[in-house]
DNA sequence: CTTTGCAATGAACGGGTGTTCAGATAATTT
DNA sequence: AAATTATCTGAACACCCGTTCATTGCAAAG
C-alpha cells in the first residue's frame, strides 16, 4: 500500500495552492506562469504536475474549494428566526467570512472567464447555491410582509453585488473598522428591502 | 504585397480600439495577444504600433477614454433639485449608460491590476471623480435630513458596488427588461439611504 | 537492510509573446 | 507629375509559455 502520511505531497500540495492563490489574486490567472508558482514554492516547474493535472485544474480547485468552504461555513452559521434577523445574520456572516479571505474571494469573482465552459458551469452552480441562501431569506420576508421589495432575485443580486464590492476597497488600516462597516451595511441593506 | 487596400488608413486606429475592447472584455488583457487584435482588425501585428505605443498604452487609452466619456456624459445629464430626485437621476443615468457599454465597463473595473502603478493612479483619479458625484448627492441628502445614512463615503461605495454588479449578470433577453431593473434598483437604493 | 514507489530535478518540446525595423506601397501635397 | 508623408508588410529578435519525461533522490514498509 502506498504511503498516505508523511509524504511530501502532504506538504507541497497545500503550499502550491497557497502560492497560486496569492499570485492569481495579485496578478490574475493569465498573467501568472507555472514557473512563478513553482518559484514561490521553492520547487522546479515539473514538480507541480505531481499535484495538479494542469493550470486550469489548479484554478478550478481553488475556486471550488473556496465556494464549498463558503457554503459549509454558511450552513454552520446559525440563522435566527424572522426575516429581518435572518437577513442581518447573513450580511454579518458574509462580510466577516469574505474579509478573512480576500484573495480567494477575488479569484472566485474575477477569474470566472478563465474557466473552461464545463468548469465555469460547475463553479456557477456552487455560486448559485450560495446566492439562494439569501434569496430564500428575501422571499420569506416578502411573503411575510416584512419586506417591501419588488423582486427577490434582483434584490439578491443587488445585495450580493453591494457586499462583494467591499473586498475591492476595504483595507484594515482604513478610516473605519470592519465592525463599523458591518453596522453601516446592515442598516443600508435592511432599509433597502424596506424593513 | 505590402498594404492590401489602403483607402481606410485613417480609420485603423478606432478599429484597433474596438477590437481591443471586445477582446479584452471577453478574454482579459493578459490573455489577449497583439496578434489576435491585429487579426481581428485584418492587419499585421507591426501595423498596430503605428497607432499605439505598446499594449499597456492601449489598455490605458481604453480605460481613460471610457472614464472621461462617462464623466462628460454625467455632467451633461441634468440633475434635478432635491436629494431624492438627484439620487434617482444618478441611479437611472448610471444604469442606462453602463448597460450601453458593457465591454468598456468590464475592462475599466476588471483590468485595473494590469495597469502599471502610474497608470493605475491616473485611472483611479478619474474613477474617484465619478464616485464623488454620488457622494455629493448623499452628503447633501444627509445634511438636509432627507437621508438616514451613517456615512456618505461608505454609502457611495455600497451603491456603486450594487450598480456595477448589474453588468455581471444583466442580459437583454432575460426575465426583466432594463427599465424593470432600473425601477427596482431605484426603489432599493432610495430605501437603502432611508429616503 | 533491502525493497518499494512517490516526488523532485533538469532538460527538452513546440509554440506563442511583445516589440522592432527595413522595405514596399498608397494617399496627399507640392 | 513628382515628391513627400503616412501606413502596412513580413521577417526577425530574444524571451517566456504550459507541459512532458527519463533520471535521480529519499522516506517509509516489509
Amino acid at each position: 500500500m502506498a504511503r498516505t502520511s508523511g509524504s511530501h505531497a502532504a506538504k507541497t500540495a497545500p503550499r502550491i495552492r497557497a502560492a497560486a492563490i496569492r499570485l492569481f489574486a495579485r496578478h490574475g490567472y493569465a498573467a501568472v506562469s507555472m514557473r512563478q508558482i513553482a518559484g514561490e514554492v521553492g520547487v522546479q516547474v515539473g514538480a507541480l504536475y505531481n499535484h495538479t493535472a494542469d493550470k486550469q485544474s489548479l484554478l478550478l480547485e481553488l475556486m471550488e474549494g473556496h465556494l464549498t468552504d463558503l457554503l459549509a461555513a454558511c450552513d454552520r452559521a446559525d440563522s435566527p428566526d424572522g426575516p429581518v434577523a435572518a437577513l442581518e445574520a447573513f450580511v454579518r456572516f458574509h462580510i466577516r467570512y469574505h474579509a478573512e479571505r480576500p484573495d480567494e474571494v477575488f479569484i472566485a469573482y474575477m477569474e470566472l472567464r478563465n474557466l473552461t465552459p464545463e468548469n465555469f458551469a460547475r463553479v456557477q452552480t456552487l455560486r448559485h447555491r450560495y446566492e439562494d441562501r439569501l434569496e430564500s431569506i428575501l422571499r420569506a420576508g416578502i411573503a411575510a410582509g416584512a419586506f417591501r421589495l419588488a423582486d427577490a432575485r434582483i434584490g439578491t443580486l443587488a445585495i450580493i453585488g453591494m457586499l462583494t464590492g467591499i473586498n475591492t476597497w476595504f483595507r484594515a488600516k482604513g478610516r473605519l473598522s470592519l465592525a463599523d462597516i458591518e453596522a453601516i451595511y446592515c442598516d443600508m441593506i435592511r432599509q433597502s428591502v424596506g424593513a
